[in-house]
DNA sequence: GTCTATATCGCGATAGAC
DNA sequence: GTCTATCGCGATATAGAC
């Protein structure tokens, strides 16, 4: 018999969010969360940096994955178009999991800190991709702004289609967060010069 | 006499400064801010929330007001051509701080803590475009992605100045990064279909 | 202004697993 | 034996309550 329950990791990670969505985070202490993960608080923090990261590090493999899928199709000389299929590809991911992503994003937006965080793993996500489009010849700044745009987009998708009251799929809303791209973009092309 | 020193916010500002640059972000102390203020630790917090936001309580002033000059110029037909004048008319605010804007931004990017409160920052700020968007009639999903992009091709800019070997305006830099931003999407419309 | 909770982290000890 | 995960204890500073 094993001195201790197996995946301690996981178990802090669920005993955190019933607790958080129940009580709130700022009302939850990490005491209770590893209590009720049947471990010690000091033992929370060599699993975790910080009370945040426990909403985090599971979902972090999952985006980082995310972003290599979204490079796998990539052709330096179509940006835009590969990373519309990378989108799409990566949107699969997340479907058959809206009910915990949602209880997931409440928790979140209850908190600054918690906001914070879910940004700064956004920037993690593009700052990943950047690498990946350099690594495939395209300039420095080019790759820059690809990344943040393809986050943007994917970002913005997810918002929508958490918040959502009909049932549609995250990859209809990452079509329609494409084509609105597409739509800003084209202003600037079909529109007349002003005075 | 007064009884205390004018300005306790802008001592407190640059004490921090001072010595987050020198001594480190984390191995500064509240108490340590608050002294080299004549202030006490429990007056820190009554101007600022928190140890971090003494980095950007001043700042933010200036990047709302740069928001609302980016939709001073909006057009609700033309997004882009207006973001992009909105984004010239907002550098020439910046311009002549570089020294000073980068002394803080090592201090920044020294601790994972501040970056994430940077970014909620740049959140904001986008958060604060879309919504003058969504005023000119410009429906909400294309206000959402063209603020953020307008956000990342400023803040890209804004990166590159501060990083920069060169003696170059802030103004060039977000030139570059509109034209870099145009050549990204004229991918999708000048290159044909693949397979 | 004073008081305090609690996040966070360093250290040494311990108990099984291999 | 060595390695790894956990525990117990202690210390400090932020942040909020009173």
């Amino acid at each position: 018999m094993p001195r201790w329950k197996p995946n301690p990791q996981a178990r802090l990670e669920r005993a955190a969010l019933e607790l958080f969505s129940t009580q709130g985070f700022a009302e939850t202490t990490v005491a209770q969360i590893a209590a009720h993960a049947g471990l010690t608080t000091r033992s929370f923090f060599r699993h975790f940096p910080d009370k945040r990261e426990v909403l985090f590090a599971a979902e972090e493999e999952g985006s980082t994955a995310g972003a290599e899928d979204t490079t796998a199709f990539m052709t330096p000389t179509n940006l835009m178009q590969s990373i519309e299929r990378g989108l799409l590809a990566s949107a699969s991911k997340y479907e058959g999991r809206l009910e915990y992503l949602r209880t997931r994003q409440r928790v979140i937006e209850s908190d600054e800190g918690l906001r914070e965080r879910e940004l700064r793993k956004r920037d993690d996500l593009s700052t990943a991709m950047i690498k990946d489009f350099k690594k495939l010849g395209v300039d420095d700044l080019k790759s820059t702004l690809a990344a943040k745009i393809a986050v943007s987009i994917f970002s913005t998708a997810m918002t929508n289609w958490i918040n959502q009251k009909s049932n549609k799929k995250l990859s209809e809303f990452v079509q329609e967060s494409l084509d609105s791209y597409y739509s800003i973009d084209s202003n600037i092309r079909s529109d007349a010069e002003p005075g």
